[in-house]
DNA sequence: AATTAATGCTCAATCGTTTGTGCTAATTTC
DNA sequence: GAAATTAGCACAAACGATTGAGCATTAATT
């Protein structure tokens, strides 16, 4: 019935009337290469079925210096675009046989070096990283000891580790040419922690595609220090009050251009007729936003999916493990956020 | 520098010249117990943490019987609610020692079937479970095993566990006689999973309003079988076309309200004109959505922070561990999605 | 001075697996 | 029919910690 808490090889190795040694190796399924007769084997494992044999993961994770389990590092795991790659992690890790340590660093890189100190306490087989960002030496040295690890969202190019990363510079590129073909040519940016490689691609793409348009940057357009909501409200207040406001504003989270929606509001503007807007990492509510907000759409189910069969990969062995980084591209998606001027 | 891979309590054992077995009681602080001398105790430490010596917690765990890692079971890590009950549970969870593997049940109780299997294979301290909630016979026998569990959100009141829920029942009573003040005598009920604790309290306290106020109900205004997105948008096709529409919605999640959102505009009426709505589970957003959403707030900082130190409590073998249900008390936000009549 | 008590530590078993090596009996080979 | 294979398994040592019991040595007691 109930899982027998106490069933260890030991006992089944007693009722065959086998050793430990050849119950394990009937259970683990070499039979063949050690030579068990067919007898023993079908002996060995009705016993083990019948008394419903589950293997004690911490001994044999102790011999085998395996323990099937992958750590996740996540700067904010209530934060829905975290959340979503942490989903798609997990269900795939299940389906591996792999559990997932989940670690939250609230965005706070002391606590980050903290949660990779104890997944390796924890002996993970590999782990799966979405940075703070703000240093790097940490995650360097993890490679060193050779523990396998995949970087999502923010990356360092100093050194090589696989990063799966959305096309950050396309997203914001498509952001702003955008904006310009609706005639706008002064346009906020509201940036995220500064130099992340996120934020950084994020900017470049802005200055980029002003230089494309050949529109000059003005300097006092770009604001902000990190990706919460009250970041993104600060900003906009302060982006409103400048003596030559924006025409249009660029939120590069989600959170940030919640609060840039506040602080709009707060100063009874209106989006789009007195402001434009427009949002990075869509969110499924903003269809119904007032007005529904033209953003740039991140894949998470790619971020999720594409990192954890990295992962898995270079956890079975395969060579395959490129050093490489992997772009996901994004999409812009226009609704009604933004005025034609 | 970095910690050494094999610094084992051996290691420390030869170079400080004595047995395994003192340094083990020295760095678990028996020295007192086992009347080890200052001067050995002071000698082992100091070479402990010369070496950065880090016990091996999978050898440690097989002996006594104990992972410091509790187990977190969610129908969807992906929806806010649940992502945000995670966050508190993990925060405290690390300050106590305790690391947390997160297992996504997708709203199946096949996996979640699954997910305690591997919890329990894995040998946790303790589990924290949102239940899909269909189902009880799977978890009672977690209680039967004598590991300690938790239950939060979703509750079964025919066995004895502790159960951390929203008081869902009078989150209900207070919309349904918000909207009745308001002139409502019409009121939708889009429920969520039917034979959930969760469902069957909101839905007596919509009926227990009803009562109150001696409205009458009609049967054909309670519609819908799941908390997803999909499903506020089909109940809500159906409701609109009613030949006695309804004036009111009360959509019992945040995902069956955007979804009643989307069946609402898709029909070109006006939320609150046409049709007011009344959501179950606040979110940042509902502020900005179009109109603003009035909501019943559940407070997901103490259901997670209760649960949480709850496990860890009867972890720590306080007795206190007191098989009752907690009520954390849910809020009616207002905002103008209701419309007097 | 002999006995008792306290001090300071070690031995060896244990937790439940895995694994290299070795051993016996049956079978094959020449 | 002796030697060489092969089949079929068992022994015992890991993995790295914890723990009850025990053993010297020194100090205290009578």
């Amino acid at each position: 019935m109930s899982a027998n808490k106490n069933t260890t090889l030991k006992v089944i190795a007693e009722r065959a009337g086998v050793s430990a040694t050849t119950v394990s190796r009937v259970l683990t399924g070499k039979s063949r290469e050690y030579r068990i007769s067919k007898k023993t084997e079908d002996l060995v494992t009705r016993i083990s079925d019948e008394l419903n044999y589950e293997p004690d993961i911490l001994a044999r994770s102790l011999r085998i210096k395996q323990t099937f389990t992958v750590g996740m590092i996540v700067p904010d795991i209530s934060n829905p675009f975290f959340a979503s790659i942490t989903r798609y992690v997990e269900n795939e890790s299940r389906k591996a046989g792999y559990s997932v340590i989940v670690c939250d660093s609230q965005e706070d890189t002391k606590l980050e070096k903290d949660a990779i100190r104890i997944l390796k306490m924890r002996k993970v087989d590999g782990m799966i990283i979405c940075p703070v960002g703000k240093e790097s030496k940490h995650i360097s040295n993890i490679l060193k000891q050779n523990i396998p690890v995949v970087i999502v969202d923010r990356y360092f190019p100093e050194f090589d580790v696989p990063c799966i990363v959305s096309d950050n510079y396309d997203g914001s590129v498509q952001a702003v040419n955008y904006l310009v073909k609706n005639g706008h040519r002064k346009i906020a940016f509201i940036q995220g922690v500064i130099n992340t490689s996120v934020n950084r691609d994020r900017l470049k793409g802005y200055i980029d595609a002003h230089e494309m348009n050949n529109i000059p940057i003005n300097k006092s357009f770009i604001v902000g220090e990190d990706f919460g909501e009250r970041n993104g409200y600060i900003g906009t207040k302060i982006l409103l009050n400048e003596p030559d406001r924006p025409t249009a504003i660029f939120g590069t989270s989600n959170l940030i251009s919640i609060g840039a929606i506040r602080a709009i509001k707060e100063e009874h503007l209106k989006i789009p007729d007195d402001i434009s807007l427009i949002a990075f990492d869509d969110q499924p509510y903003f269809d119904f936003l007032d007005p529904p907000i033209t953003s740039v759409r991140q894949k998470k189910d790619d971020l999720g999916n594409i990192s954890i069969s990295l992962l898995l990969n270079s956890l079975r062995g395969n060579i395959s493990y490129e050093k490489k980084r992997i772009m996901v591209p994004t999409e812009l998606i226009v609704r009604r956020s933004v005025r034609k001027i």
